[in-house]
DNA sequence: GCGGTGATAGAT
DNA sequence: TCTATCACCGCC
């Protein structure tokens, strides 16, 4: 996928990247899966967004160019993965479908995704278009197929975890359970 | 439902 | 330096 694609606003990238690919090549090693559920973290202004806290060591390269990962890693042992957005917005990868490399693998939920395709704090910052991580272009998702719903684990943004921010593929068996 | 785990940000 | 907090998950 070319840069541009995720040079857009966060709501548009969140549902665009809906049926596209994440490929992880290491040592020889594919992983490719295809993405049925995301969240999109809008701005300095979202309280749920890790930009809200400003331009820190951490968000920096939230506020970077678009189409590199934000990597961080939550309660200590599980990492999330972002497609950046720019101007200190990104997108939450939160559930694939497995389609190489991951047999016997789950993907449905952040900290599942990428401990199946082994992406850790070492991915924060690099360009997704190019490997190691990279997105590739998957198939064309009817708006139709989309739900939209909250965010999931963000309670405490207040009415900004009620916005219904998260995006995922109708029917799809590999999207996390919701609460 | 509960707690493990360590990076982060803000306080001290 | 210390401490609260956390975009989760597996087991109870």
């Amino acid at each position: 996928m070319p840069r541009a694609f995720s040079e857009r606003d966060p709501v548009e990238v969140a549902r665009a990247l809906l049926g596209q690919l994440l490929v992880h090549q290491h040592r020889g090693v594919l992983r490719v899966g295809r993405i049925v559920e995301t969240e999109a973290y809008v701005g300095p202004q979202d309280l749920a967004c890790h930009a809200s806290k400003g331009r820190t060591a951490r968000t920096e390269v939230m506020f970077g160019p678009a189409h590199h990962a934000y990597v961080f890693l939550v309660y200590g042992m599980h990492h999330c993965v972002n497609v950046v957005t720019g101007h200190g917005t990104a997108v939450l990868l939160r559930a694939l479908e497995p389609l190489e490399g991951l047999a016997g693998r789950r993907t449905d939920g952040p900290g599942r995704l990428t401990a199946a395709l082994g992406i850790t704090l070492a991915h924060n910052a690099t360009p997704l278009d190019e490997p190691p991580l990279f997105l590739a272009e998957g198939d064309l998702v009817r708006p139709r197929d989309i739900r939209r719903g909250p965010r999931i684990g963000v309670d405490y943004a207040g009415a900004w975890a009620r916005k219904p921010l998260r995006f995922w593929l109708r029917d799809n068996r590999y999207v996390s359970a919701t609460p």
